[in-house]
Formats: structure tokens, sequence, C-alpha cells
RNA sequence: GCUGGAAUAACUCAGUUGGUAGAGUACCUCACUCGUAAUGAGGAAGUCGAGGGUUCAAGUCCCUUUUCCAGCUCCA
């Protein structure tokens, strides 16, 4: 017998019953929700065998990993599905992901919507019928022979690696249809209720564009069909938040064919609100001790020759003349500010007393990204972000750091983002095939093990990114997630140990020798087109009051109160409020549901009523009368809100 | 760059087997002078993204191209 520690309590089973069997025996209910089960804290599947007294815990569809066996089990039911009406087709990968699953497919043709329905119509049938999952283990040598019977090339490529191992390989099979993997899995096809194939797209074997593009199946399952209609329900209120969808409709940017590809327009909100934010972000940086540069936009090849940018991303550069023409004079547009800032610093020779030199720039740059990765105003050509360079003395790093890290999360949680971001140590590979990287192991080990304990030593949670470093040195990336769960990188903030000699950046230290800083390159709330897109899904359009680009409505209830109206527009705006009347002959209905449907924050409505009592009616957005004021009253009340940087 | 989807009035979208281009909203004009999310009537508005081709005839079929969307890859 073995003791198993249950959730609530301890319950002895004969040994070598299941995880499935003790779930049966706590109850019919839980053993058909069930989903895998951990074993002391470590996932598997329902049917392995407890051997040993044990802690064990049934997981259903609620708990994130039971979900992703649910949904791996659907991926296999894909397979099945494909395997049957296009017998052809070669199988690679089909784990579960964060929304759902996918599977890749070597097909001749990608599947076309209709073939999406009938592999649906196909899955259908198959959890109909209903199949047991039944896992096998064979020896690694009879496993490739397996496959290779099978005839599936990719199949045995990640055989052969696991191979290696020399443990047994894990397969699953469900009625025909047999499968490499490593599970956990449900017990049957069965609870596989309700499934949807949202998307058919390219991706590369491995993740890597040299080999051949497979073509995707993405789905989504559920147990119940009520689940799956709430699922896209949410996936379409999701999509009513698309900045590029709201952030074009409500006019804060356009694209114009031919201005080009990655290449928006803002048009007068958004860049008001831009202009907002530039303005606030350098004077907290002023406040901070920064010193604002202004560098210029482009410069000859040369500069970037020495930064080492040439070399490694003359793809990424607008380039102004023949590259390969050492001849002739050769330009590029900036795709960054560091060279740039560089020079402002050996404008003549420094000292020790000098460090930190944080210099700051309001910087616009241009980086040509290929033509597919271009996304509203989140990817794109020319953009514009609050880039720092700081040249430090070494033993000044943790202090700057911490810095900078502090002056970030001031101004993400200011804008409403930082609850939302994650952190990413961003490390580099030495073996990535690119040779990406500069400078030796010692100097990386150097410059990751000091970011590692500042990290550390601030106790920020953060994740690791391999292969993710720049090339001259690690990065703390402060990440960000669009509406569509696609993640991009908000802030950066790097620490550089190479660049400072390229250029001949010393400064004379107290023992009058010559020494190289560090540099910390970092930008503070990033780019201001982006931060503009996903401060817009976030607060779906509706930007807080002190960054509204339309603070303030007037609305007169007929056009005899024209004057009137706009009397007061002339003092809000003497207030410094930003504001707009509404004369149009209109009902007044009709002024506050556009008005709402702009966003606006505050509609003042001024009937005969206010005039003589020299009050005005009170609107906010948030669907709420808020009665009759003085205008005084509501200038400061507004003023109130705007200073404290309300949400 | 790759895979798939899309482009018709300012916007959102219909448009059948190829046969004279449609609706709602917005816009303009007029009437109404209005109390917290849509007043009524009338009018104007489209080289059907662009360029080729097939055809007596193309929004519709074929080719090329641009842009937009989702994903992959990339992101100094």
């Amino acid at each position: 017998m073995v003791k198993v520690k249950l959730r609530d309590d301890i319950r002895e089973f004969e040994n070598g019953t299941t995880a499935a069997d003790v779930a049966k025996a706590l109850g019919m209910g839980l053993y058909k929700a069930a989903c895998a089960a951990k074993i002391d804290g470590k996932l598997c599947d329902l049917r392995t065998p407890i051997e040993n007294d044990c802690a064990l815990e049934i997981l259903t569809f609620d708990n994130v990993e039971g979900k992703k066996a649910f949904w791996h089990t659907s991926s296999h039911v894909l397979a099945q599905a494909v395997k049957r009406l296009f017998p052809k087709a070669k199988f690679a990968i089909g784990p579960a992901v964060d929304n759902g699953f996918y599977y890749d497919f070597d097909v001749e043709k990608p599947f076309s919507p209709e073939d999406l329905e009938k592999i649906t119509a196909e899955m259908k049938k198959i959890v109909k019928e209903g199949f047991e999952l039944e896992r096998f283990l064979l020896p690694p040598d009879e496993a490739v022979k397996l496959l290779e019977e099978m005839d599936e090339p990719y199949k045995v490529e990640l055989c052969r690696e696991h191979s290696d191992k020399g443990e047994p390989i894990s397969f699953y099979r469900q009625g025909e249809f047999t499968d490499l993997c490593a599970g956990p899995h449900l017990m049957s096809v069965a609870p596989i209720k309700a499934i949807k194939l949202t998307a058919c797209t390219g991706a590369y074997w491995r993740g890597d564009s040299k080999n051949a593009q497979l073509c995707r199946v993405y789905g989504v399952s559920f147990p119940k069909a009520a689940q799956l209609e709430e699922h896209l329900k949410a996936l379409e209120e999701a999509k009513m938040r698309d900045h590029n969808k709201i952030g074009r409709e409500l006019e804060y940017f356009t694209t114009v064919d031919y201005v080009g590809q990655g290449l928006p327009v803002l048009l007068p909100k958004g860049a008001r609100v831009v202009q907002l934010l530039q303005r606030w972000v350098e004077d907290v940086e002023q406040a901070h001790g920064c010193q604002l540069t202004k560098t210029p936009l482009l410069a000859k090849r040369e500069l970037y020759k020495i930064s080492g940018h040439w070399d490694h991303y003359l793809d990424g550069m607008f380039v102004l003349g023949d590259p390969d023409d050492e001849s002739k004079e050769c330009f590029a547009l900036r795709p960054m500010t560091c060279p740039f800032q560089y020079q402002v610093y050996l404008n003549r020779q420094r000292s020790y007393r000098e460090l930190p030199m944080r210099l700051t720039e309001t910087s616009t740059l241009f980086r040509n990204e290929a033509s597919g990765e271009m996304h509203g105003l989140i990817r794109v050509r020319q953009f514009t972000i609050s880039e720092g360079h700081y040249v430090i003395r070494p033993d000044q790093l943790e202090e700057e750091f911490r810095g900078c890290l502090e002056l970030a999360k001031y101004f993400l949680e200011t804008v409403g983002l930082l609850e939302d971001c994650t952190f990413r140590f961003s490390q580099w590979d030495p073996a990535n095939p690119n040779n990406k990287y500069e400078g030796t192991a010692e100097q990386w080990d150097h410059a990751q093990g000091a970011m590692k304990r500042i990290l550390d030593n601030i106790g920020l949670d953060y994740e690791v990114g391999i292969d993710e470093a720049a090339f001259y040195g690690p990065k703390l990336d402060i990440q960000y997630k669009n509406v569509f769960g696609k993640e991009d990188t908000l802030v950066t903030i790097q620490i550089d140990m190479l660049l400072a000699e390229k250029f001949g950046m010393y400064y004379i230290d107290s023992d009058n020798s010559k020494k190289l800083p560090y540099i910390i390159h970092r930008t503070s709330l990033g780019c201001y087109e982006r931060t503009l897109a996903y401060m817009l899904e976030h607060f779906a359009g509706a930007l807080p009051l002190w960054l509204a680009p339309e603070q303030v409505r007037v609305m007169p209830l007929s056009e005899n109160l024209s004057e009137a109206a706009q009397d007061i527009e002339a003092k809000l705006a003497s207030a410094g409020l930003r504001v707009s009347s509404d004369l149009r002959s209109e009902k007044i209905g009709y002024k506050i549901r556009e008005a709402q449907l702009e966003k606006v924050p505050y509609m003042l409505v001024i009937g005969n009523k206010e005039l003589e009592e020299g009050t005005v009616s009170v609107r906010s957005r948030k669907n709420a009368n808020l009665g009759t004021m003085s205008l005084d009253d509501f200038i400061a009340m507004a003023k109130e809100e705007i200073e404290t940087k309300a949400k």
C-alpha cells in the first residue's frame, strides 16, 4: 500500500494505482474533469502509476497545466484528422500554447479556410469516436525505426536528438493514430467537446527561416460549447481595444499607401499626446540630472563603422549613397543614437569628477524593418524614443542602473502600463550562429554577472532571455503585450562595457590614470509611438485627462446660447484646458453621444438654467451626470485631476 | 523576407453563373431651437487600391504590384 497525500486528506491505495484511479476513487465528477496530475509537485500523466508515498494533485481544465494537457490532446486530434483527410501530410510539432494549441504540418499546399472547416468536422467525428489514449515506450533505436516506417522525417529528426540520452522514447496512440510525444495527455479524446480552428499560417521548421516553411494550424478547444463561445467573445472584445482600430477611428493616426509601410502619419490628436509625453519626460529627466542633447539624424558611413552597426546592421539602415563605393561619401539615417551622443562626451577630455554624465535626447530613429514586420504604431520604420546614454565610472554602475530602472518604472506607472509589464534579462548566446556578439566570453561574463547582481539586489522578478542581448552587452528589457498577446519591448536598460573603447572615450581618474568608462544605454518611456499604442489599448481609447487631446467640450442646448458657450470655452482655454465647443443645431443627446464616442473626458451642458445661475452642468465620459457647479469649481476639479495625472 | 486573408463612397459593409455600382452612418442644404448616448426632409458623393491581360462586355476570371490584417522569422 502507498500513502497518498491529497488536497484535504491522506489516503491509502494499492501500490501501482494510477493517478486516474485515485481521481475515480475520489469521485466520478473529478475523474471526468481530470486532465493531468502532479506527483510531489511534478507534472505527469494521469496514467502514471503511484509506487511510493507521495503528494498527489489532480489537475482539471481550470488549472493552467491541466488546460495545457487538454489542448495538447486536442492538437493530437487535429493531427489525426489531418492524417485522415491529407494522408501525405508530414508532421512536425504540435504543442499547447497560452491560448490554445497548434500543429505544424508539411503539406504541398497550405490549408484553405474550407480545408479548416473539413478538418474541424473530422476532429468532431474523432471526438465522437471517443478513442482512449494509450501511452507506450520504445527503446531509442526502435523508436527511430517506427518513425521511419511511418515516413515521418521531422519526427525522426526529433527522436534522434532525444535518443542520444539513451532513455526510452514515449509515444501516444489513439485509434489508428500514433505520435511521438512526452505528454501528459487526457485519458481519452471524448472530453474535447468544443473546437475552433482559428488560423492557418506559415511557420519555419525549428523556428529557423533557413529551414522549410510548414503550415501551422492554430486552434482552441474547451470541455463545453459555452466556454468556447465565451472565449471567442472575449477575443472580439479585445479586438475592440486594438490600437490599430481605435487609433484610426479616433483619428490618432493614419497610414497612406504612397507614404510607405511602417511610416504612420500622426494626426493632431496623436501628435498632441506625443508632445505632452515628450515634454513631461524631458522635464522629469532634467530633474534627474540628465543633460539634453540634440544630434543629427544622419551621419557618414564612417561613424557607423566605428560603432560596429555598419557591420552588424547595414541591411536594417536607410543608406543614402552607394554603401560599397568607398570613393564617394555615403550617409545613413540613424538607427540609434549611441555614436552621436558619444560625440558630446568626446568634445573634450573628461575627468572622473564629471561622471556620471547622463545624456538624454528625444531621438528620432530610422530602421528599415523587413516588410512583414510592421504593425500599427507598435512596429514602424521611423519612431522617436527617449534615449539616454549614461557614461559612468565602474563603481557607479549599480546606483546608476537602479536610477534608470526607477525612472522607467515611474514613467510606466504614471501612464498606467507598469502593472502589465514583465521584465526580461536578455543575455547573449555564445553559440549564436550569426556571430552576432562582440567582445570576449570574459567580458560578457563580467557584464552579465554585474547585471545579475544588481537585479538580484533589487529583488526584481525577471525571466531570462537567451540570445536576446544587444551585440555590445546584456539588457534588461521591460516587455508589454498587445491585445492579441504579442509581446514587444517597451523600455530597455543595457550595460555596455565594449563601445567606449571603440570610440576612445576615456576619463582621467583620481590617480591621474586614463580609464575606460562603462556606458548604460537606456530608454525611459521607450518609443512614443509604441507607448501611445499600448495606452490606447489599455484605456480603450479613453486616455487620462492629463493626456486627453480634447479635455472638455462645451455644448449649448440651442443656438441662441452659442455666445455664452464660446465665453465659457474662452475661460476654460485661458485656464489652460484643451477645450472645444459644439455649436451645431443638434439635440443635446446627439452631441453627447458623439462626445462619448470620441471619449471626451468632460462635457459641459449649457442651458438657460445654467446661464441664469452662472453654473455649468458637468457630465463625465464615465456616463455620469455630475450635476451643476460653478465654472471655477469645475476648473479647480479638472486641474487637480490633471496635476495628479489621475488615471 | 515567408505563409494565409483582405482592399468597393469619408467610415462600416452588400454586390448571384461576367451584362448600367447599392445600403446604413458621416458630409452638405433646409426645417426644427431642443435638458444628458442618434429630430425630420432633401442633396451631393465611387477610374471598385494600382498596372497589365482574357472577353462583345470585368468590381467579378488570370498575371504583376502596392497597402492593410493575422502568424512565422527578425528587432542595434
